[in-house]
DNA sequence: TAGATTGTTAATCGATTAACAATC
DNA sequence: TAGATTGTTAATCGATTAACAATC
């Protein structure tokens, strides 16, 4: 019986994908066809163990004593985080944040389309931000089930959040991208994936820290 | 002898530590002035012996049968972190991203004070944005010796993010939160921080998949 | 054949979870 | 005393690293 591989799994590798994709998709611009774990591993500066394992969970399978086709990682790797097909997603909230995510042009390239904005406030309604109308967050439940569209980007104020995304969930959003610090209370059909700055930030500073007391030890 | 907590530790327990120390402030400013690890736990929706472990790492100790003392804890969460004193950071590339990083007033809660920014854009060079000045990017080297500035947070288009990261490190700036695509080559007495949204819509990608899948077994 | 490199299994390491004695 | 909760040690789980046979 064949073995399945594991399809489920693994958070840190999943999220070191887009790096071999982003590598893997300038390979093929290139002209390359072939490339062996050590290749990425040098290129990306990651131990070649690793590269080995985390194109595994794809379902990627390379020639031994070969490498892989750059094509063949390129199409497992989008293939398997669902990036080969474009999904629509609303952007809530066009401030600051809201608009610097709608001009990252990157999105579009891993599988993420921006199709409308919405905010509260009447000086953006109505505008177009990098081609990207912003409506009335009143409209919002109304062209989620006209746009099937199940995919929200909050990025509105911490205050509001929890607020905004109750009317998310009535409008049958089912993934939540929260860039609020707020945690957000959801019924388990939701998911909500948490990017907090504050997090990165932790790390960073605790690494400065050590950096600077190794140093004056010395 | 005394046994030294682990303070190297830990990162997935750092990246909690911002969360646990917002809703301690929140506890503090109600007037609450014991906490258990239960209570928290219930709050952040997050097992308790997990609380615990966490709390465990910055050296904060409680008492047994009672809890832990608000106070108490705010101040080592700080401590480990080194939240209690202030970084002066340079933010370069003034462009979407970065006006939105430096409206965010969050980041002077969590120790950190954007004092200039830096970009190419003559348009932006002289203005105030959110009352941080917008200076040259050939400034970069003299203000930060001049003022000290040891952080940088990376904003800048992924095309010249190697190219203005070697002025970085000849302005003998230390530490850098990277928010462009471009995994930066540094000297070992650099650190980076890779801040990788791709990341995070790799997971939430991967999470959204199975929830379809699963929904279209039932 | 010799060298390279995958596929796969085993060993190590680190983080999470569980259990429980100590004690307020 | 009884209940609550920490401090601490042990058990489990998962991810990383190492090793090596298979094979192009």
């Amino acid at each position: 019986m064949d073995k399945q591989p594991n399809r489920t799994g693994k958070r840190p590798s999943i999220r070191r994908l887009p790096m071999y994709l982003k590598t893997l998709r300038q390979f093929h611009n290139a002209g390359r066809e072939i490339v062996s774990s050590a290749h990425l591993a040098r290129e990306l500066n990651v131990p070649q163990i690793n590269v080995k394992k985390d194109l595994e969970i794809t379902g990627a399978t390379g020639k031994t004593g070969v490498g892989y086709m750059v094509k063949s990682l390129i199409y497992h790797i989008e293939s398997f985080l669902g990036w080969n097909n474009t999904t629509d997603a609303f952007l809530v909230g066009a401030g600051n944040l809201g608009q610097a995510l709608m001009g990252y042009q990157g999105f579009q390239q891993h599988g993420l389309r921006i199709t409308a904005a919405f905010d509260t406030d009447i000086a953006l309604i109505g505008k177009q931000i990098d081609k990207i109308p912003v409506f009335p967050l009143n409209k919002l439940t109304n062209l989620a089930s006209r746009m099937h569209v199940h995919l929200a980007i909050l990025t509105v104020p911490a205050l509001c959040a929890q607020d905004v995304c109750e009317q998310l969930v009535k409008a049958d959003i089912r993934g939540i991208w929260n860039f609020t610090s707020e945690p957000l209370k959801v019924p388990p059909t939701v998911i909500v994936h948490q990017e907090d700055l504050t997090a990165g930030l932790a790390e960073l500073s605790v690494r400065i820290k050590q950096l600077l007391t190794e140093e004056n030890q010395l």
